[in-house]
DNA sequence: TATTGGATCGCC
DNA sequence: GCGATCCAATAG
């Protein structure tokens, strides 16, 4: 199975499907240093108007308008004054969903993910939402970017299929019901996954 | 305009 | 367990 970037149609989808789909994906970010990879290990869904882990779930606002918009774009903010996130936004248009990539097994690009880090271990560097983004250099500036382009984009490499766990999200606590919602996704027994 | 707290991380 | 560190969101 030949090598192929993900099209907006993939991203257009439910968003438990799209979560569950990304894992064993490659994420690459074309640096003007070089190229980095990483296979997407864990990520999680935050859906529509109701959840209320979602930044979304009092409306539009100027930090969240990128949810609103059509899929395939990346939905980066900035969190607890230090760490960025990056989403990837799903569904229809003004429809405010989104899946948030939590881990990366990096494979290409190493050493320079290694310096944007300053750590060594593989698998500390990209073994959370805040770290992987650090190691790929993506920030603010990246919020709205088109993921169908060719700055920062996701690829089928033609993994086979992971072996899914399924939990609850990370660091929502405050979301009342919606905290107990099963949608935390990652491959199974994987080391670099973020720590719960 | 002022206050509050967070989809985290790494060290204590 | 706890502090770092900034800014969006909300209230006044």
């Amino acid at each position: 199975m030949p090598t192929v970037k993900l099209v907006r149609d993939f991203y257009a989808q439910p968003t438990l499907h799209v979560a569950r789909q990304l894992l064993g994906k490659s994420l690459v970010r074309v640096h003007p240093q070089g190229v980095m990879s990483g296979v997407i290990l864990e990520t999680e869904a935050y859906i529509g108007f109701e959840d209320q882990a979602s930044h979304a779930s009092r409306g539009l606002t100027r930090r969240n308008a990128v949810m609103f918009g059509p899929a395939g774009f990346a939905y980066v903010y900035l969190i607890y004054g230090m760490h960025h996130c990056l989403n990837v936004v799903t569904e229809r248009e003004a429809y405010p969903a989104a899946v948030l990539i939590r881990a990366l097994q990096p494979s290409e690009g190493v050493e320079l993910m290694r310096a944007q880090r300053r750590k060594q271990d593989l698998r500390l560097l990209a073994n959370g939402p805040g770290n992987l983004c650090q190691a790929l250099g993506i920030e603010r500036s990246f919020n709205g970017l088109d993921l169908c382009a060719d700055a920062l984009f996701i690829e089928d490499r033609g993994c086979s299929p992971p072996d899914i766990m399924v939990t609850t999200r990370v660091g929502v606590d405050y979301a009342g019901p919606w905290k107990d919602m099963p949608w935390r996704f990652y491959i199974a027994g994987h080391p670099g996954v973020s720590k719960h």
